[in-house]
DNA sequence: GTCTATAGGACGATAGAC
DNA sequence: GTCTATCGTCCTATAGAC
């Protein structure tokens, strides 16, 4: 990947975030984007496979953080400690694309088409983290419930720092966790 | 709805069904659908707002089925009881629907964007058992996480079901509750 | 040479407007 | 029920990187 590619790539995204926040998802044509970032509604194309896709791409560095962090966590810890010590990591990560991460968040809550591609990202990366688990010897039918039922707290603590960032991102993953364990008590 | 409609409705969801086993959802066109069930495709997109959702229509009956279980589910059980409570109680429904819920899976496993509008619908009915639960008085962020959890451990079931019907559905739904629970007993 | 990014025209299908 | 804009695919072609 040359830089000419990635420029072309990152004009895009932006381009789109901006047309959609003042236009609208379903108001914005691909060549407008295209136009927008200087290349043909074409090119637009060869980058993302749908429109929607132009705004899905950040994930790909979560998921290899998240992975990451599940491969290196210590033995002997339960399948749910473990991811959410990896949630943990990365939060600075995601604290420091929080700039982008919420304007991203605005259009994709306005558009129910976008929701449907995010929940199919998120059980995608759920997905992974199970073949993670599986790695670290978790039963199969184990990993796969743990990291569904992990990413639910996740996106749901995620979703709160989001929309209010009086309390940090820790905070509401400590309390998502606290919450959801707490379910399990009575 | 009078008969002529709901008739119209069921041909085109079973010409649907039909049409995208044969030869696949994407190399299926609406147009084809319609002429199978005997109307136009202006039709197909009265009744249907998209393609896709010609293969979402039971969810309404299923999510009232489990509304009504929680509404009447006895005061001073846990949230996770009560909605396991609740999905107990559709197995018989969900089981009298096997042989339409087969071919139907095959289709969307088969099928991203049919994957990912199931996705969808799951979340939705998620929310609409949390504010089900809140109504029973528990608290917003509880109510949200334990539906969220709960139909997690409910699809996970349903798809083994699906797969393979030597255990029945009661039996996967409580090996995935034991499965689940004993996440949390670590 | 190979590989990859951009370009452009044509086109069927979806889905909304009227 | 007709009309049409837009999405998204297919094909080929050019330009630059390695």
């Amino acid at each position: 990947m040359g830089d000419i590619t990635s420029t072309a790539r990152s004009r895009l995204q932006t381009a789109a975030v901006e047309l959609f926040l003042g236009k609208g998802f379903d108001q914005t044509t691909a060549a407008e984007i295209a136009a927008k970032a200087g290349v043909t509604e074409r090119t637009f194309f060869r980058h993302f496979a749908d429109k929607r896709e132009v705004l899905f791409d950040g994930q790909a560095v979560l998921s290899e953080a998240l992975l990451a962090a599940i491969a290196h966590a210590p033995p002997n810890l339960s399948s749910i400690a473990v991811l959410f010590r990896s949630f943990r990591s990365v939060c600075p990560l995601l604290e420091s694309n929080r700039p982008f991460s919420r304007p991203r968040r605005d259009v994709i809550n306005a558009t129910p088409a976008l929701q449907e591609r995010e929940l199919a990202k998120i059980a995608s990366l759920s997905d992974s983290l199970a073949l993670a688990l599986e790695a670290r010897g978790e039963k199969s039918t184990r990993a796969s419930l743990a990291a569904h039922i992990g990413m639910i707290a996740f996106a749901y603590a995620t979703n709160a720092w989001l929309e209010d960032d009086k309390r940090d991102l820790q905070d509401r993953l400590a309390e998502a966790e606290r919450e959801m364990t707490s379910l399990f008590r009575m």
